[in-house]
DNA sequence: CTTGACCTTCCAGTTACTGGAAAGCCTACA
DNA sequence: TGTAGGCTTTCCAGTAACTGGAAGGTCAAG
């Protein structure tokens, strides 16, 4: 199949399917014309990493997650660390996002929000440091 | 001062102040032997963008509050405006990344972990869903 | 034979820096 | 006076992971 078919198939942009190539994460034949030609097996690798990549992994990470999964000898643990490694940044991530919600959100609700100009938001990064968490 | 000590007092690299103007960010002075000179309200705008970052402005949306603070007759609705939009995609960071860690950490509990190659994550990944919350 | 939907490559832009090279400046010390 | 070091300058390139767009080739239908 050509590359709009295995964008569908794939949930992944024709763009990015070709970025991939690019990279050689994950490489089509080509037909005669100089088309790219999908197997099966290409769809499968596509959807593979898409699925990789919307859990977080990096694509350097979802490339080797794509060597250890066609590497027949790989041994589970060496997926499961790439797997907690992701997930200690993930909770790393939440931790930050938390942080920064709930100081702004207490000044989102401190600012009056109207027409005058005085705004705790504008005074806690000025550093006047009314009061903060 | 120079742009070393604005580094310390600001607690932006040196690299991140030069960039900053570049982008017209924040501009600093100039004396004669072509060095950036600093002063305390340069040190003030360059904290302000820092807590500001730290909060998750983008560095446009710096360049937007930065201008409001500057403003005398500014609405502290637009202040508010800005930081709801913040809030909202931070929301929605977290969101997104709760679900990553929980289909994760699913997964990460399901894998043995030692020297088989049989791995669950894999096969989530491949599209064998066995189970999935 | 043309139209339109595909496909190709290549180049540039995005975000917010960061690293490094080559060169100028400044202070201290011998 | 010279020099060593530690600052500073500019400029160029690279990062992550695409995304947009231009210019042009291919293909099936009518």
């Amino acid at each position: 199949m050509n590359i709009g078919e295995a964008a569908e198939q794939s949930g992944l942009p024709a763009k990015t399917i070709r970025y991939y190539e690019d990279i050689g994460l994950v490489t089509a034949d080509r037909r005669a014309n100089g088309y790219r030609e999908y197997s099966d097996r290409h769809i499968h690798k596509l959807r593979f990493v898409q699925r990789a990549r919307g859990l977080g992994f990096s694509v350097e990470e979802c490339r080797s997650l794509l060597s250890l999964y066609e590497d027949r000898r790989r041994a589970s643990a060496d997926v499961k660390r790439l797997a907690q490694a992701r997930l200690a940044d993930i909770d790393r991530k939440i931790e930050a996002l938390h942080g920064m919600r709930a100081t702004l959100s207490a000044l989102v609700q401190s600012c009056h929000g109207d027409a005058r100009p005085d705004c705790p938001i504008l005074d806690d990064l000025a550093g006047k440091t009314a009061e903060r968490g």
